[in-house]
RNA sequence: GUGGCUAUGGUGUAGCGGCAGCACAGAGGCCUGUGGAGCCUUUAGUAUGGGUUCAACUCCCAUUAGCCACC
């Protein structure tokens, strides 16, 4: 990775890096096609958008359609339509997520078991058992064609006690070193098209997905050190900030970002999950992390949530640059105003607020995919902003 | 015309001689590496008039309206 300009104000930074499907420039925000498509929208709908990468999730692939499917279509890309490059999550927060469901009553009986080989799932629809390792994982997201793949990790529920969080830590590095030599030593996946190959690539026209390892620790300033030292030794392409926004406070998210960022190398490229909302984006970018993904401005559209730019403010001058818009409120039914006046996504050019209210008032489809189109045109335009604004110094 | 049945929020429905619930619709809110077009909160009702009873949405009578059967 290359960095092309560091902020003077903050530890904001413009970098490059390549994938097997093209060079990226970070800041930037992925996002979620968790099961192969951004829920709403078609792939033009994505294209439109330019998004730096998307990611999907190498868990719920595997479930749904299979490998099989993935490998006659020669790997996710050409299956989803999407030629850009693709990071794909390893299954570790589903992990995570049944647990929570678990504990908050629902139904999950045996659906997830967590051992130090690696985790056990049910399939709810086929009752069928799944025991993945951090080996499997990486084998399957070399067939699924991943541009970045993630480590197969242990992200703790909040709150945890310190000796749980440790375990997680544990094992998220013995993991993470099981998928190190997973990847190194192992054939498979599908060929990617079109790449050059790198200096010492021994496969023949396959260009080398990245890999990332995964911070844990939970709250425990201790704990995230050990992990970011224990990862960092072990020399991946790329490192993530997990197990963050499972139902912490800001404050506690800020300081675990605070311990961990120093930590990681400077020439790589810092991937904070999951995150965020976008003045926890913001504050991030000033800490130096590099790429983000979240369901919030999706999940937010298909419920009525709408992201509107404050005119005139700059995202860094005030933690309230954006409101929020309930476009089902009663307030809109007569308002012929777009979203956003200047806007320039579908929902903008075309669409009163009045429209969209009745769209969603009737729950047609159409207005969960012009609200889907707006908040990822409000995030990605945000990260150029971002960009823009370290390159200019202002940021 | 005769007999029977029914009448509960905007809509569709429970209920019991002792605080009238539920669903949808309406209003407000929530969602952070998506097993969710999901979750929470909230507004709003016993057809009308009498009677019995300490107490009636509940039992009785009448009125009105609707439905069914017969003529």
């Amino acid at each position: 990775m290359k960095i092309l300009r560091q902020s003077k104000k903050s530890k904001a930074r413009i970098a490059r890096f390549s994938t097997p499907h093209g060079i990226v420039e970070t800041p930037f925000f992925m996002p979620i096609a968790t099961r192969g498509a951004v829920k709403t929208l078609d792939i033009e709908d994505v294209m439109s958008l330019k998004p730096t990468v998307v990611l999907n999730n190498t868990f719920h692939l595997f479930m749904r359609p299979g490998l099989e499917v993935i490998k006659k279509a020669k790997g996710l890309h050409t299956f989803m339509g999407w030629q850009g490059p693709i990071l794909t999550d390893s299954g570790g927060f589903q992990i995570f997520s049944l647990g929570a469901r678990k504990r908050a009553g629902v139904e999950t009986e045996g659906l997830v078991r967590l051992k130090d080989e690696g985790v056990e799932f049910r399939d709810t629809v086929s009752g069928a058992k799944h025991f993945f390792t951090p080996e499997k994982i990486i084998e399957i997201q070399k067939v699924l064609g991943s541009d970045i793949m993630m480590a197969l990790d242990v992200c703790p529920p909040y709150p945890i006690s310190h000796e749980g969080a440790k375990d997680a830590v544990r094992m998220t590095t013995e993991w993470a070193k099981r998928c190190k030599v997973q990847n190194a030593t192992a054939d498979g996946g599908v060929p990617l098209e079109g790449g050059k190959k790198y200096k010492g690539e021994s496969r023949r026209n396959m260009r080398q997905p990245m890999l990332f390892g995964i911070v844990q620790g939970s709250v425990y300033k201790d704990l995230r050190i050990q992990s970011a030292k224990e990862l960092t030794r072990l020399d991946f392409d790329g490192y993530a900030i997990g197990g963050v926004s499972v139902g912490e406070s800001w404050n506690e998210k800020k300081k675990v970002i605070q311990w961990t960022t120093p930590l990681l190398p400077e020439d790589k490229p810092r991937y904070l999950m999951g995150f965020g909302m976008p003045e926890e984006i913001v504050a991030s970018v000033a800490h130096g992390v590099d790429m983000f993904d979240c369901v919030l401005p999706t999940r937010n559209a298909r419920h009525g949530y709408l992201f509107v730019r404050r005119p005139g403010v700059r995202a860094w001058q005030r933690k309230s640059f954006y409101t929020a818009m309930h476009i089902t409120g009663e307030k809109y039914r007569l308002d012929m105003r777009p979203v956003d006046a200047e806007c320039p996504c579908l929902a903008c050019r075309h669409y009163s607020r009045a429209y969209l209210r009745h769209l969603f008032k009737i729950s047609e489809p159409l207005g969960q995919r012009l609200a889907t189109l707006h908040n990822l045109q409000f995030y990605l335009d945000l990260m150029r902003e971002l960009r823009a604004g370290i390159w200019s110094g202002s940021f």
